[in-house]
DNA sequence: TCTGGGGTCCTAGGACCC
DNA sequence: TCTGGGGTCCTAGGACCC
């Protein structure tokens, strides 16, 4: 058996762990530049806000229910999140921490009873330790227990347990095809087309036919809800296989200089993830482009890619790069909105392909880099950093209604008045 | 005025080999 | 009349997830 637990509302809850007088009000958090909706408390879902709407198009229904809006803030949300996933890591003996606010837990060896009680134990100590509110569902496949989740967050007592045979059979009868775990927008409307409209339905479609539409990973979907387990328990990260930082400015650049420290602090912020996981990486992408929805404006998009000399981690080389690579697709004469950094073929930094003539010590990077990465680390993020990324951040991110880090800076953190 | 950011996996088809 | 059989590797594109 496996358990997903899953926040619910989680970032909604977060501000609200530090704010509890927003409990029961409606809250939304917005993405980054303060543009979509990408998190709602259950009141604002009542409010007919839905997921992904540009804020400027719901404005009058957040004026007239009065609703709090966040810029979106990772500082706090991915703090909270390694706390609760604290927690879950000392209730149960295999945990697969799946996203920001999910993680899946193996259950061998529980009988029915211990499975409600424990249910009830993580749901209580994981809200009583950290303020977040949590679903349990529990099933004999992953992609059940998701659904036993689901089902959970309807319930008063947020727990949901699908263990006999009947009741998931019954729970498929009632399930939308567009709710299983896997099944997205595209392959909806093909099962729909087909007369497909239930898990139930999706469950007596031919083996061959699933296979050809759906690919194996239709055919796994259909394993596992009949409750053979497929899909296992990833008990540890794999390194990520690419790299990406990205971002919308906040207004439009059309100066070179401007762009070019824009791009340069996300080769920076990508030599860090990169170097917090081991690797060296040998391809770098930069991408720009501008932006889609001005239709009076020109329109240009174009991305060039650098196969570099040797794969590095090193901020300085990787900026160097990035700045070429921008030099070679910037055109004056528009209104850039978005810029990013992709690093591809990452592999084990102790793999190296040295060349024979290498002008660039590595041995000094390394521990430029990692001076670098302790000070950072210990006062702050970019209180070092390479010239180039500049001190002004003229395209910096819009982010209007941004909440203090208060678990993360001495400065933010709340006074109790006792 | 205003529209996010970051990932993974699978397949078909082309190019190549003997 | 009539033209084999068996592989690998790479990439673009399409699907999905949070």
């Amino acid at each position: 058996m496996f358990a997903l637990v899953d926040c619910n509302n989680f970032y909604a809850s977060c501000e609200r762990a530090f704010n509890p007088s927003l409990n029961n009000l409606p809250v939304v958090i917005l993405s980054n530049n303060d543009g979509c909706v990408i998190a709602r408390s259950n009141e604002a879902k009542l409010c007919g806000v839905k997921m992904g709407v540009p804020v400027f198009q719901i404005k009058d229904i957040v004026a007239k229910n009065n609703i709090t809006v966040f810029s979106s803030n990772y500082a706090l949300y991915g703090d909270i999140s390694q706390r609760v996933m604290n927690i879950l890591v000392g209730l149960a003996p295999e945990i697969e921490i799946y996203s920001i606010d999910e993680a899946f837990l193996n259950l061998k060896g529980f009988d029915f009873f211990d499975l409600s009680e424990y249910a009830v134990k993580i749901k209580h100590t994981v809200t009583k330790n950290t303020g977040i509110p949590v679903s349990v569902g529990i099933g004999p496949t992953k992609t059940l227990a998701k659904i036993a989740n689901g089902i959970a967050k309807k319930q008063k007592n947020g727990i949901c347990i699908l263990n006999n045979e009947s009741e998931i059979l019954n729970t498929l009868e009632n399930l939308k095809v567009n709710d299983i775990w896997g099944i997205g927008g595209r392959y909806t409307s093909l099962l729909n087309k087909n007369n497909i409209f239930t898990a139930m339905d999706f469950l007596n479609a031919p083996d061959n036919w699933v296979r050809k539409y759906l690919s194996v990973v239709g055919l796994r979907i259909k394993e596992e809800l009949k409750g053979n387990s497929c899909l296992a328990l990833q008990l540890v990260r794999p390194a990520k296989q690419s790299i990406c930082t990205s971002r919308s400015f906040g207004t439009l650049v059309k100066d070179f200089e401007t762009l070019n420290e824009a791009v340069a602090t996300f080769a920076s912020r990508c030599a860090e993830k990169v170097r917090k996981q081991n690797s060296i990486a040998k391809i770098l992408m930069v991408f720009v482009h501008t932006n889609a929805f001005k239709i009076n404006d020109k329109q240009y998009a174009a991305n060039r890619i650098i196969n570099l000399p040797m794969a590095t981690s090193s901020s300085i080389e990787l900026i160097h790069y990035s700045s070429i690579a921008l030099k070679s697709i910037y055109k004056s004469g528009y209104r850039y909105k978005k810029a990013g950094v992709i690093l591809t073929e990452l592999t084990d930094e102790n793999i190296i392909q040295t060349k024979m003539f290498d002008n660039v010590d590595r041995e000094k990077h390394q521990k430029i880099m990692k001076a670098i990465d302790l000070l950072n680390n210990s006062l702050g993020k970019e209180k070092v950093k390479i010239a180039a990324q500049g001190n002004y951040k003229r395209w910096k991110l819009k982010q209007e209604k941004l909440s203090p880090n208060y678990t993360t800076n001495f400065e933010n953190i709340i006074n109790v008045n006792v």
